[in-house]
DNA sequence: TTGTACGCGTTATCAA
DNA sequence: TTGATAACGCGTACAA
């Protein structure tokens, strides 16, 4: 007893004092555990622990007395212990790209405010941090500790599925953006997009216009060949036998700054293009910034459609057009369907396809 | 044994199953843990531990046999475990108001990128989650199982400050935006922007200009009369003798749809003014969009400028002239800072304060 | 319906 | 330098 109380003394104290917490004079923790509140309650552990997750199994004088015990001692569950106890953490991981990209961001955010419904907690992995490298993930990623992941990193997909069947026993669910994934993985576990498609849609689009030079204005991937967006784009100059003016992948990330860039590269080749389509938002604001420092008038001298709609597409000058990803419907069909999975639930696993819709706004016009 | 071996079966076997971890078919888990790490090794649990946390100490077969045994068990250390036993989570929580504006976009990002270097894990909480309520947070926020606490949630300072106060002994660094809040807390735990001779310097730039009729452009805080930037914007107005054309400040949050509302109802009032003062780039380029909408021209019709610099600031049409706040530095310093307290380490609490530069770009101009 | 006792995976202590 | 062991706080099987 001495001795447990030493103990008590030099580790928990410290450990405690040196993280801020309480404790009174004698070194011992005022932050109530299970015990303090069985104590104070009267009744046993087990009868706490019952309170805390059947407390339908109590008797009511019992339930009462740990109720009022818990309110004053401000008692919280220890997490680690009972994750440890229960090998479950109530936790989701999601890997995402880069939480400035106000897509990402309005994703992640759907994805944690819908997980919290259902009572888990998030954690984002940024694939910007580390390079887009998914081996250095696979290597620091403590995924045997999460309850569930969502991967939504669509720069490469090919990395995000192979990610994905190396642990293909944790609950897990992808957003993708091309059908070619369907077959690769269990239908259930993906939510889905096709941006093949959509820029398909957006390239008609511009076609239907008038326009005939078209440039593209994407980002390097990995895997370039098998870029949805790209396929697309080069899929419908191909049936309209269109030679496309300029397609500009710089190997940089997604932003204003890298669209700028990126158009800049466009008018340094001569000819205007008629048209740039740009894979996605964020960079076709950069693109509008551009033009104008360059006197360039968008839709009258070059139109300009591209991906995503943002929020922010609909308060830029001129306006976006571009095509609407449903993010936060995407998100929260994700987290249905990995609760669904962690839980040992069946879940239909229909309507995990998502349309994307042209949204016509300022940036194009009928010549 | 027997019983042990059915316990293990029952338990963690189910246990992992549910998860979707591997076992084998005698119901064992085959994600590795210590013990695992210390038999392949012909070792102790307690040498494989002190390799994980002072290699330095073991003799250099050992240390071999031990990095050797985890390499092909592919063993990661349990975090819940560790917590457990030494108390203490490695983790920060980050008190933040809206992830999906940028400028706390780019405050959470930085933080959770310099926590990173320090092998601190970073959670969120997000106040607009909880309708921006404290003492909802007070309850629902596990505060002792994290190493340490960043507070930056400029909208309600008085709370924050009051939320800190309640937890003095835990880590945290606070965020302020106000000379006032030094007197009242540790300077130590302090970061800080005076956003009120930000606003100063702001208004006194447009009234330099020939504004006269200034509107201002705010979110109402629970505590209106202590608002530093609205407080910045009155003294210097009262200074120059001048009164506000209008102050809008809707129960509403920073979000560009806020700032075409707010312009809106500046624009019922009648008589337009010279120039608006928005507290926030976001609401800026609402405004922008609504005065566009009303053919009105900036900055020759009215004049703008607002508050953040956020990269989008420079990349809007017409883009604006704002007053810089250095968001990823005071983040940096944050996380210094708390480190410093979490580890016990001293650490100059100078250099705390950082300065606010005007930007002047395209929404003023001398008349 | 309630209490007892054990184990989750780790680290720290102490003896060897 | 290493190994055995207790303890972190909780949940659950089983006994009462």
């Amino acid at each position: 007893m001495e001795e447990c109380r030493k103990t008590l003394c030099t580790f928990s104290g410290l450990a405690m004092v040196k993280k801020g917490i309480k404790v009174n004079e004698k070194g011992i923790i005022l932050v109530a555990v299970i015990k303090d509140v069985a104590k104070l309650a009267g009744v046993s552990v087990g009868t706490v622990s019952k309170y805390l997750n059947t407390p339908e199994l109590l008797r009511e004088d019992k339930r009462a007395a740990v109720e009022d015990a818990i309110q004053k001692l401000n008692y919280k569950p220890n997490l680690f212990a009972r994750n440890l106890r229960v090998q479950d953490s109530k936790t989701i991981a999601v890997i995402a790209q880069e939480i400035r990209n106000p897509f990402h961001a309005a994703l992640f955010n759907t994805i944690r405010k819908e997980a919290m419904k259902y009572n888990y907690s998030v954690v984002l992995y940024s694939l910007n941090d580390i390079n887009g490298n998914f081996d250095t993930l696979f290597e620091t990623l403590p995924i045997h500790y999460f309850s569930g992941v969502i991967s939504c990193y669509f720069h490469d997909m090919e990395q995000s599925i192979d990610f994905a069947k190396r642990h293909s026993k944790v609950p897990m669910v992808i957003m993708t953006n091309s059908e070619r994934y369907f077959d690769e993985y269990d239908s259930e576990k993906i939510v889905h997009a096709d941006f093949t498609q959509g820029i398909q849609k957006v390239c008609e689009y511009l076609i239907s216009l008038g326009n005939t030079r078209i440039a593209y204005i994407g980002c390097r991937t990995k895997d370039q060949l098998r870029d949805p967006k790209l396929k697309g784009f080069m899929l419908t100059m191909e049936k309209h036998r269109l030679e496309p003016h300029s397609i500009v992948r710089l190997e940089k990330e997604y932003t204003m700054q890298t669209g700028y860039e990126s158009a800049e590269q466009i008018l340094r080749s001569g000819q205007l293009p008629d048209a740039i389509l740009s894979d996605t938002d964020v960079m076709s604001i950069g693109v509008l910034n551009c033009l104008r420092n360059h006197g360039i008038q968008v839709p009258d001298d070059i139109m300009l459609a591209s991906f995503d709609n943002i929020e922010q597409a609909e308060y830029c000058n001129p306006r976006l057009t571009t095509l609407n990803v449903p993010i936060e419907a995407m998100s929260v069909k994700a987290v249905e369907l990995l609760v669904a999975q962690m839980e040992n639930r069946e879940c239909k696993n229909t309507g995990n396809a998502f349309e994307l819709e042209l949204i016509i706004r300022e940036t194009t016009k009928n010549r």
